[in-house]
Order: C-alpha cells, then sequence, then structure tokens
DNA sequence: CGCATTTGACCTGCGC
DNA sequence: GCGCAGGTCAAATGCG
C-alpha cells in the first residue's frame, strides 16, 4: 500500500485532489513508489517526487503553491536561489521542526517550507510559495561591483514559465544522480 | 563590514 | 472567552 504517501498527504490535506482531478498524481505515485535508498551518494542527494497543486475549481487562485518532496539528509536544498531563514516551529504531530525561508532578492517575495516527515528523517517536504520574478542567481557569489548594470539579462518575456501543468512527472526516477546539490525545480502558474 | 542565521516573543485564526 | 497551534517579525550574534 502506499501507506508512505498517506503520510505525506496527511502533511498537506490542505490541497486534497478532492473531485478526480485525475491529473498526474496518480502518476506520482509511480514516482513515489519506492524511494533510492542505495543511493551511493552519502552526501546530500536531492529527488523529486511528487507535486501537487490545489484544484483551479475555487479560490487558492492567489499564489501557486508547489509541493515537493525530496530525499535529503540536509535541510538547506540549494535551488539555485537565495532563501534566508525567517522562522523556525515545531508542528504537532511531527517531531523535527518546521523551517521558514524566503527569497532574499529583491523584489521576490518567494517564500519556502521546508519540512521533515516524522517518519523518515531523510524525507524532506519543500513547499514553494509564490513564484519567483527573477532569474535564478546561479552565481551567488555575485560581489557587489559598483554600477554593475546587470538589467538587460532579463528575459523579453515574463519569467519563463512553464505552461506545462504538471512540473516534474518523472516516470521513473533518475537516481544515480550526480552528487548535485543544485535542484531545478519547475514553478507552475495558475490562472 | 555586511549579511545570514538563530531564538524568543507576539499576533492571528480556529476550536472548544 | 480562553487555549492551542501555526506563522511571522525583530534584535542580537557569528561568520565570511
Amino acid at each position: 500500500m502506499s501507506k508512505k504517501d498517506q503520510e505525506s498527504s496527511q502533511a498537506t490535506p490542505e490541497h486534497l485532489s478532492g473531485t478526480s482531478d485525475s491529473e498526474e498524481v496518480g502518476d506520482t505515485e509511480t514516482g513515489v513508489d519506492e524511494k533510492d535508498e542505495d543511493e551511493p551518494d552519502p552526501k546530500r542527494r536531492s529527488t523529486e517526487l511528487k507535486v501537487s497543486e490545489p484544484a483551479s475549481s475555487h479560490r487558492t487562485v492567489t499564489e501557486p503553491r508547489i509541493i515537493v518532496q525530496t530525499t535529503s539528509e540536509v535541510d538547506l536544498l540549494d535551488d539555485g536561489y537565495r532563501w534566508r531563514k525567517y522562522g523556525q516551529k515545531v508542528v504537532k504531530g511531527n517531531p523535527y521542526p518546521r523551517s521558514y525561508y524566503k527569497c532574499t532578492t529583491p523584489g521576490c517575495t518567494v517564500r519556502k517550507h521546508i519540512e521533515r516527515a516524522s517518519t523518515d528523517p531523510k524525507a524532506v517536504i519543500t513547499t514553494y510559495e509564490g513564484k519567483h520574478n527573477h532569474d535564478v542567481p546561479t552565481a551567488k557569489t555575485s560581489s557587489h561591483n559598483t554600477a554593475n548594470s546587470i538589467a538587460s539579462q532579463r528575459k523579453p518575456d515574463n519569467v519563463a514559465v512553464e505552461k506545462h501543468a504538471l512540473t516534474n512527472k518523472m516516470g521513473l526516477r533518475n537516481n544515480d544522480q550526480q552528487p548535485i546539490a543544485r535542484l531545478r525545480l519547475k514553478e507552475e502558474q495558475i490562472t
């Protein structure tokens, strides 16, 4: 049974599929199926599992919410953006504290919640709220050069919004992930 | 020196 | 009306 899946559900009962959304929700299960506990990488490993979104049937259309469950030993998953921790609280039912992060990029109000699964210390649930309106500062080491007019690097269009309703439907888990710490998340826009 | 992180307190919403 | 839980902000400290 997908008991483990259920556990995850309890963590996010807000956006229950409810009606027969069908969607890839069922598909995700396939991906969740079995993790790769045999990953040879003792360091941080990131594996996208599932991503759910509230039905666009009603409300909650204000901002997209991307829930991504990753398997990592560390909470600080560097996805390319700069995050500043602004709070940490322990939620009932979970022996692990939940961390709250906010994008430090000016003009970007995206927030990120990181929570650990009570049953799997290796399971980390990352919830993204909002959308980045700027490119990923991959090179976070950007020094404050005076007069650094890099504003022209913006894309003609808004941000690269993936119109695809689904985010990462990895039919098969691409285990054997290299020891990369960068987790590329895809945001989806709900209109 | 600047910035990111940390911890505590405070505020809000919901339930009883 | 009070209590509990969750969430956010703010000030201080440490590190780079």
